[in-house]
DNA sequence: TGGAAAACGGAACACGGTTCCGTATGTTCG
DNA sequence: CGAACATACGGAACCGTGTTCCGTTTTCCA
């Protein structure tokens, strides 16, 4: 078996988690160490000591809403519809997350070494859900081929950056012409 | 007359602009202010004096390219070509200008108080030329009209974020993707 | 040439991430 | 139950970077 951790740091993971989920809504997923470890009543060195990296944390917050996205790709080809609406319907379901997590889509772009499991973690899961909805569209001919999903993602994940301050931006416009840009 | 600047502060202006665009080459746009001021073999205030903001120091640096840019959309309408095709090669030739600034884009994206006057120049400058194609291919009917030249500015300034580093992703790929959006 | 005004340099400060180390607490075994 | 060990903790200390302050130097004009 695992060796067990100490009851106290369970409970530790778990206040950080909570912690860290208010300050990113509040502030970002840029949120000062010091004052997430502040909301959670612990020392700095504890949020290092569960979370070495920013990314772990961030990870560790957003790990099933990154899950649900991901099991949505296969759902809605299985509903039947067009692939390529399905591909739009699933995009934008990635745009809506990132964009209600304030400095995510920054974060993700980041090309910090902190942030490489962040991105590695993403592009994992979420990348090949995307290439599988690509090449449903391409097989249906709705799209032309060629189009590779990990680009793809990036583009959109980079839209998405600064979307929820200047009003005036609308990212889901502007994803909205690249899909439109997909078709045939 | 305005005021007669002193000469070592000219002397030292233009300094400053040369070791910046040579740290700007090597560093990006983020390089470090004292790694500045080292290069020009000047103290860090003489910056803030010269450049009160970072912005200031970049559009200090890359003002006569933005201009060349900015003149280059009439021109390109001029030469009688179908103006959706101008604006696609209008658009290339500020991505070639954003992805060969390490960390412009990133900068210009930023929502960093420091940077709104980078912002605005941008803006003010490229956006009225991009409206202006715009508005030539929506005339001509190879456009659906509606689209805002800030959005598409804003939008393709954000997809060449981290072009340069990534070689998986090709910024151009994805504008092209967004210019083919467009079209009616 | 003298002195006021302009400009300078670098030390000092602020702030955020990261590390270190002495202390406290949970766990296990006699 | 209690001692001893491992685990985890807190916060002070450290580092790098942007920003400001102030005593000193340079320019320039009278």
């Amino acid at each position: 078996m695992e060796t067990r951790k100490r009851a106290d740091a369970r409970r530790n993971e778990a206040t950080l988690l909570d912690a860290a989920a208010a300050a990113f809504v509040e502030a970002g997923v840029d949120a000062p160490v010091r004052d997430i470890a502040a909301r959670a009543g612990v020392g700095v060195a504890t949020i290092y000591r569960h979370f070495p990296t920013r990314a772990d944390l961030i990870v560790a917050v957003y790990r099933h809403q990154v899950e649900a996205c991901a099991e949505a790709g296969p759902a809605l080809l299985a509903e039947g519809g067009s692939p390529h609406a399905a591909l739009g319907t699933w995009i934008n379901l990635f745009v809506d997350f990132l964009v209600t997590k304030h400095g995510l889509a920054a974060a993700l772009r980041s090309d910090d070494a902190a942030f490489d499991k962040l991105h590695a973690y993403f592009l994992d899961r979420l990348v090949p859900v995307c290439a599988q909805l690509l090449d449903a569209a391409a097989e249906a001919g709705e799209i032309n081929p060629g189009t590779d999903a990990l680009e793809l993602m990036f583009g959109v994940g980079n839209l998405c950056i600064g979307a929820e301050n200047h009003p005036q931006y609308n990212a889901r416009h502007m994803v909205a012409l690249v899909i439109a840009g997909l078709r045939r």
